[in-house]
DNA sequence: GCAAGGCAATGGTCCTACCTTTGGCCGGCC
DNA sequence: GGCCGGCCAAAGGTAGGACCATTGCCTTGC
């Protein structure tokens, strides 16, 4: 971000500074309370309107959480990957990605992440993903609810093993934006779809339980490959 | 973001939503200019605040460039990686992400890209590369200006070739996200490694120009691992 | 013809007043 | 004694106005 000497600092944008760099630093964490916006004017020696900029701004990028009403206030978000969504599905919105390209994208950055799980994951993290397998399995069987929550899930908890923050983010900022153009579609949401997932994440398990990182990246590629036939059968179907 | 019920609009999200929603559809393309702020409160029957505070979130986020003076006002940007890069510095830097971590990222998702890249490159790809290549090349033999800039361009210009919007978006946020960690250390500015970058990005583009997949995969994955290798004496020549 | 200064449009900031939401406190009623 | 309801305070949400700062354009004067 070049700001150079052009634009002379606004006054809002230098709250906005010295906040995300209290938690950058550390000082502020998340679920802490800001001061009350009136508070905060008199701090500065500014208007509540720069203050008010600056804390929306920072709601926008998703670092804060603003409630009303008594003890209401600006909160310090838990950052997760949700920002990097958000801003990706921007760009992507904008240049019309086509799901075609989503899965492209996965499809060669799941396998990978997989191998690395495998060959990372301790005995807690084998312990997790099995209880997110669990659960999905349980849910496949019973009824037909909402399919994202343990799809995503399970991919989370696999990626997790590979303790790379950069390779989680965007990883779940990536399933997340199939998943949402997905259940646009109608793909894999019907039970069989689903009881196919649970097969291939299964297989999975057993390659990252056994830390056999070559087994976790073929299932993984065929895994991935097999959702991207779906929707590209989704697509033809509905282009007719 | 599962808004829900919970929080009732708030008027400058209206607004963001519109203005988001309009340039999504594509009826409002990069330059294009936002009414005046006063212009723009009078059509949403709102205050100057609202629209404001709209403006200011969504020049936050990157989609807005605001200026001022006669013929000032708000512009939509041109949209590239850089949100991203923004959102992922945000939530990484929270995270205190080693560049460790980074450069690993780096060394899944850039060959995978790499190969990609060999496959689908075109006549014009290939000519563009040799573009960066040589330029490169001739920075390299003569002074010792900025690192950066040539390097970038180089990776941008070879993930330009997958046409996958998604996985350019990511890399060059990575990418940039090294790059700027790596500033701030004193790695990859002395010559010999511009040169030794220079051997491995002419390798690469040869890889590429023969559309030899799997050597542009070995390439990269030798040419991240070199830069992380750098990278990891240099932090510990730093902790000495 | 050119340069300097004024004009107007536009964002930047501040102020003030008022509304809405929400949690807590207090008093009356059951 | 306990519960319910209303009042109050604190906080954000909105509105509108006043004024400053910046900058391109246009006029005026040399």
């Amino acid at each position: 971000m070049p700001a150079g000497v052009g634009r002379q600092a606004r006054v809002s944008e230098a709250i906005v500074h010295r906040i995300k760099k209290q938690i950058t630093e550390g000082r502020l964490l998340a679920g802490h309370k800001l001061p009350a916006e009136r508070e905060m004017a008199r701090q500065f020696k500014t208007s509540r309107v720069s203050v008010r900029e600056a804390y929306r701004s920072l709601e926008e990028v998703g670092v804060l959480r603003i409630r009303r009403g008594a003890d209401g206030g600006a909160f310090v978000a838990q950052l997760d990957h949700e920002p990097v969504l958000r801003s990706l599905a921007l760009v992507l919105g904008l240049g019309r990605t086509s799901h075609r390209e989503l899965t492209e994208a996965r499809m060669l950055i799941e396998p990978p992440i997989a191998r690395l799980a495998a060959l990372r994951a301790r005995k807690d993290d084998i312990l997790r993903i099995e209880r997110v397998l669990l659960q999905e399995e349980h849910d496949a069987a019973q009824r037909s609810g909402p399919f994202r929550p343990t799809d995503s899930r399970f991919h989370r908890s696999v990626a997790d093993c590979t303790r790379n923050l950069p390779l989680i983010v965007l990883m779940n900022a990536l399933a997340d934006l199939t998943a949402n153009a997905a259940s646009a579609l109608d793909v894999s949401t019907r039970a069989r779809h689903r009881l196919k997932n649970c097969q291939f994440h299964r297989q999975l398990f057993d390659a990252i339980r056994t830390h056999d990182g070559e087994k976790a990246y073929a299932t993984m590629a065929r895994h991935v490959g097999d959702i991207q036939r779906r929707v590209r059968r989704s697509l033809a179907r509905r282009r007719k």
